[in-house]
DNA sequence: CATATCTTTTGGAATGATTATAAGTATCAA
DNA sequence: TTGATACTTATAATCATTCCAAAAGATATG
């Protein structure tokens, strides 16, 4: 897969798009904000997106690509999901949602909020207030 | 806190367990199984009950901590509960059910699963069954 | 535009939970 | 009791992730 060059537009997008969240526009950063979100809705681990960097033919440190998702995802512009003890995923989908995970092959499938009906949730402990819900469906063959 | 010793009965309790899922009886096992079913359901990380085992004059290696709680959940006595990437969780509550997790105190809580009404399932996809459905409930103060 | 200041990036070392290894020890079935 | 097998253990190894200190880059100010 080749990677297109990032045009004049869509760096600008995506350098409005870090400001928005308070991020300085870098190169690596803008690189990876393509990687992550040129094709939609994505899951990606550390691992991963390095690949990909790499294969893209930008140079970054792991240590860039971890810091990166980290930013990201506290600057709102990624959602870390939990579904394996071993190895962190990120999600670029930012709605409320579900997934199935597939552990054998660590895939995740996002599942649309109305997929699932979670209506009655039970009260919190005194004193806490409810950070997230996050429901996984554990898939095997 | 000081542990009581295992009387011939409680002994011979938990050994009967332990062959009943086709594991030995040995004298670590039999004093963890002590510890983790003593006293009703409980959550532990291996660090934990390492701790609370030398605390109890037992004198196991952690590597036997790791080996009896992964022996344990394979054998169907502990469910492994992942709800943070960085340490596991093993819950001795073997009844379909959710959870509370206060991140800040790695804190787990129950919650039995007639508390969450979640009656409509996406259909999984075409090849996959739906090896369990894991429901986490994040908390802050 | 030059400079000072604060952020990022980076390679490499450090961390921390967990697993692998290999040798010794205990359990169990016969 | 014995032999086969399973367990335990100390230690080393692994692996994802974070820390660190130095160099490079970005922004603000004059």
């Amino acid at each position: 897969m080749v990677k297109t060059p990032l045009t004049d537009t869509r760096r600008e997008e995506l350098a409005a798009r870090l400001k928005a969240h308070g991020l300085r526009t870098t190169l690596p950063r803008l690189m990876l904000a393509d990687l992550l979100f040129a094709q939609g809705n994505r899951h990606v681990t550390a691992e991963k997106l390095y690949a990909e960097a790499r294969a893209a033919g930008l140079k970054v440190s792991q240590a860039t690509i971890y810091n990166t998702l980290n930013q990201f995802s506290q600057a709102g512009l990624l959602r870390e999901v939990q579904v394996d003890q071993a190895r962190s995923y990120f999600d670029t989908n930012l709605d409320d949602h579900h997934h199935f995970y597939v552990e054998e092959e660590g895939q995740l499938i996002d599942i649309p909020q109305e997929a699932i009906a979670l209506e009655r949730l039970p009260d919190s402990p005194k004193g806490f207030s409810i950070a997230g819900v996050d429901v996984v469906i554990r898939l095997t063959k």
